[in-house]
DNA sequence: TCATTCGTTCAATCGCAATTGAACAAACGG
DNA sequence: CCGTTTGTTCAATTGCGATTGAACGAATGA
């Protein structure tokens, strides 16, 4: 879903641990630099996929996971593909306008427009559904 | 969906473009090597993304992009999602085992044991239900 | 038969993201 | 206050997959 091995890693670490871990905890248990762990545990925090949790007697930050992975999912969807599906979106419509100023121009054939069009235009429909139907896919998990 | 960044480019190219092109084409129009040509087109024709056609009068190899993106999906699930899912549904019937292990000899205790089987399980069923759906989602695109 | 054109393979290289260590600021405790 | 602990930042490094160039065998045509 678009993050480093390492905060995959620091989730799993979390997700199996009975108790709330401190960075150091995680830095020793996946032999990873305590940069990292703070890195990881930030990025899964502001993802919620993980709390920050206060632990007495201890002045050090803790963590642990939250359990509901549907509602990670949902943060993969929200912070990786549909940023790319917009985007993938907005290009495709600069590459049509494109292709039809430079039909105007002359530049390419009526025949290979229509069928550069044709093929751009039933890839913005995949695009299209796939955006509908993701959504719908996360509420039947 | 798990293939280099060239492979990609190159079915992009055979996609938009109106007629079969050759590995030296698709070579000078991507600035590419015709190594990595070569085999992101042999790539791409074990996936059934692209196909090769014989052109009159010129003895080198043609290719031309199979049109139909949602057979491309198909086989980016088949040749890549679906082998990892089957890779981490072992791993965690590995994990099962070696934890109930470590509750038989002690390792760890009764409500440690306990929470993890829990997650492992949580974690088995999202996957086991999402193997399933995917399927599904194929046929509504 | 031989020169040339193609496609493939593979070891070497490259590029980029992930990781790290060191420097830093903030919070704390004595 | 001052030394210590804790978390963050950032430039430097690392690691790894993607890319390439060169070498090779196969096919072609003269």
């Amino acid at each position: 879903m678009g993050l480093p091995r390492s905060t995959g890693q620091i989730y799993g670490l979390l997700y199996l641990a009975p108790r709330p871990l401190s960075l150091d905890d995680i830095a020793e248990l996946l032999s990873i630099s305590k940069a990292s762990a703070s890195t990881g545990t930030r990025q899964l925090v502001t993802w919620q996929a993980v709390k920050e949790v206060w632990v007495p007697g201890d002045r050090r930050d803790h963590f642990e996971a939250l359990g509901d992975l549907r509602e990670l999912l949902r943060a993969g969807y929200r912070n990786f593909l549909q940023p790319k599906f917009g985007k993938s979106q907005r290009k495709l419509d600069q590459l049509m306008a494109a292709l039809d100023q430079d039909r105007q121009d002359g530049v390419i054939t009526g025949e290979d427009h229509a069928f550069c069009r044709k093929r751009l235009e039933s890839l913005g429909k995949l695009q299209a559904r796939i955006d509908k139907i993701l959504p719908l896919v996360e509420s039947f998990l």
